[in-house]
DNA sequence: TTGCAAACACTATAACATAACATTCTACCC
DNA sequence: GGGTAGAATGTTATGTTATAGTGTTTGCAA
């Protein structure tokens, strides 16, 4: 799955099981790495995160969170998203105050965020270089950055296509 | 007050009563091209917002806008707060939930906020070239961008200053 | 002066997030 | 095994941010 981390990945067709199971099994060697424990309640999170390259609200989580068919309360969901973020195993979307499972292995820092407005794919970018610039620009204001926030609103290929098909249309 | 738009404009000195009172003309000037009303509510909304270089809560707004000995209900102030940015006027800071009075009049687009973690002050440079960078990059996906959000979060240079201080103290 | 559209007032509730505290689980030591 | 410290979870309650929906007022033009 070397397809992983390049820009397109999400656009494109592929094994979305193996997605999956690849993103599990870092999140189980990130969790051994920090002497963490990777909980039932943490991997199933992670998992209904891991099912679509779209961001999931945190109350769509419970939602979708069969717990001895009862339903978790949001702490525990606010909870497991809090560890999972800490090992940057997922990202937040501020700009949907929502939460995204990475797909950018190892390069937890320094991602763009490109949100389709139509159907909520998100897909990360490698965006280190932007960031570097970004904090050049900033030091010179004499303003010492820390973390950053880049997210990109706009139609995904798909969606940009459709539409443009749509107004052919009529 | 050519000091206003360049990017290390809120770290300095000014004359900050000149700087409001040129940003509610800005602003009489930008309802009247869009053939609206700067209503009374609407302009208290925005004195409040410009009171300082710092992003303000919708419901911090609610509760400094003294409105008739009574408290103005949220909707009343999300409804100012949206029209307001839809002039370009003000911008949502997204990592605070907060709103900010714009400082980069007639460039509404653009921007990228460096956001003090310590003190709060939000500087608003001017980011026309690196938007363009990320939509090139974004593009390359096919990508379609439309609205863009950077926020940078760390440490504005007074605070910066103040924390080496205190750490050599010690 | 009537009629329309914009803005406002008000109530309620949706949506997102955390505080606080009790309980259970786990790893480790004796 | 039994004790125990710390991590994780369970639970309740509440804090915070944002919008829906509906009726009223206001400004303005025909």
């Amino acid at each position: 799955m070397s397809d992983r981390g390049k820009p397109d990945f999400p656009y494109r067709q592929h094994d979305h099981q193996v997605c999956i199971e690849e993103c599990i099994e870092r999140a189980e060697a990130a969790c051994m790495d920090h002497n963490e424990h990777f909980t039932e309640n943490r991997r199933a999170v992670l998992e209904l995160l891991l099912a679509g390259h779209r961001p999931l609200g945190a109350y769509e989580i419970v939602e979708q969170f069969d717990w001895k068919n009862r339903r978790p309360a949001p702490a525990q969901i606010y909870r497991a998203l809090a560890f999972l973020e800490s090992l940057g195993l997922i990202h937040r979307i501020a700009s949907r105050n929502a939460y995204l499972a990475c797909n950018r292995p190892g390069h937890q820092k320094g991602a763009i965020f490109l949100v389709c407005e139509r159907c909520e794919l998100v897909a990360e970018l490698e965006g280190t270089q932007m960031l570097t610039a970004i904090d050049n620009l900033s030091a010179s204001s004499g303003f010492v950055a820390h973390t950053h926030l880049i997210e990109v609103s706009g139609l995904c290929p798909a969606c940009s296509d459709t539409l443009d098909f749509e107004r052919a249309e009529t």
